[in-house]
DNA sequence: TTCAAAGTTGACAAAAATAGTCTGCTATGA
DNA sequence: TCATAGCAGACTATTTTTGTCAACTTTGAA
């Protein structure tokens, strides 16, 4: 089990539109190289964040992308459910027709179980959570070189 | 985010072992059957979970695959660690090296989080649990049913 | 006003992972 | 001794992932 790269992506470059907050926006381009991702392959990432609300996008020269949310009230899961789709960890859990079998009821509570404890964590984290985190980290850093 | 089929088939095909538990082996045949799933698929799923020491394989006539040790003893962790590979919600979690940008670390950190709070789940949960689970949703089935 | 920067869209495709199939074995209990 | 059932591994089809690309639109700035 693990995130595509659409996920991971994806966080990482609105980690850096957090960072980037409340300044200039940020071009696809510039972030592409920050991340060393294709650059193509952003534009798709950004076009799904774009359509689900999360970041604007400002056209023309010296445009960008800028988060639409503070990064207060942009969770990381909110970014995964646009760019991994909604976890499923087994279809069923969703769709009660299709399964009579009968240890249906046993796994399906066992996959729900996982998919509130992923969605818990995830909707709790907030991409200001992580730039706070990412400061404090860098201020301990500091300190232990002795600066 | 999901499991794959890999994950899915062992830990139902692992949940009809336990409910047989104590009892007769049962063969991939005859869980192929119940689970509607392809008995050579099967197959090589519990090649792995053999190796694994989470069952024993009996040969010959009328042999088949019981659980290595009780349901309350295995976890649906196990099960799925064995099938899927470790969880590894992104690569650079164990491998420190290769991830030297700026913020390598804040995305890191959440990864972590994600993976420790799925095997915190996945490892707490035990067959027995399931086949407890299971008995208790048979029984208000029932009383529902007015019988 | 014009041009270049930047976003938008959708088609295309290589590569990897997944899911499943099959064949020919070996072991063993009845 | 033979039918049953596991063991091993090669093989393949399909799907998903991970990109790449080209043509087009919008718009800020010179």
């Amino acid at each position: 089990m693990k995130l595509s790269t659409r996920g991971r992506y994806g966080v990482k470059a609105m980690f850096e539109l957090a960072l980037n907050y409340g300044s200039e926006p940020l071009s696809i381009k510039t972030i592409s190289e920050k991340q060393n991702i294709s650059e193509y392959y952003l534009e798709q990432l950004f076009g799904s964040l774009r359509k689900a609300g999360l970041v604007k996008s400002i056209r023309g020269a010296q445009g960008g992308y800028v988060l639409s949310r503070p990064p207060s009230e942009i969770t990381v899961g909110d970014i995964l459910d646009v760019l991994e789709g909604p976890i499923e960890i087994s279809e069923c859990i969703d769709d009660e027709d299709n399964c009579s079998r009968i240890e249906y009821c046993a796994t399906r509570l066992l996959w729900i179980k996982i998919r509130d404890s992923v969605n818990q964590v995830t909707h709790s984290i907030t991409l200001e959570d992580m730039v706070n985190d990412y400061k404090s980290m860098n201020i301990i850093t500091s300190i232990k070189r002795g600066e």
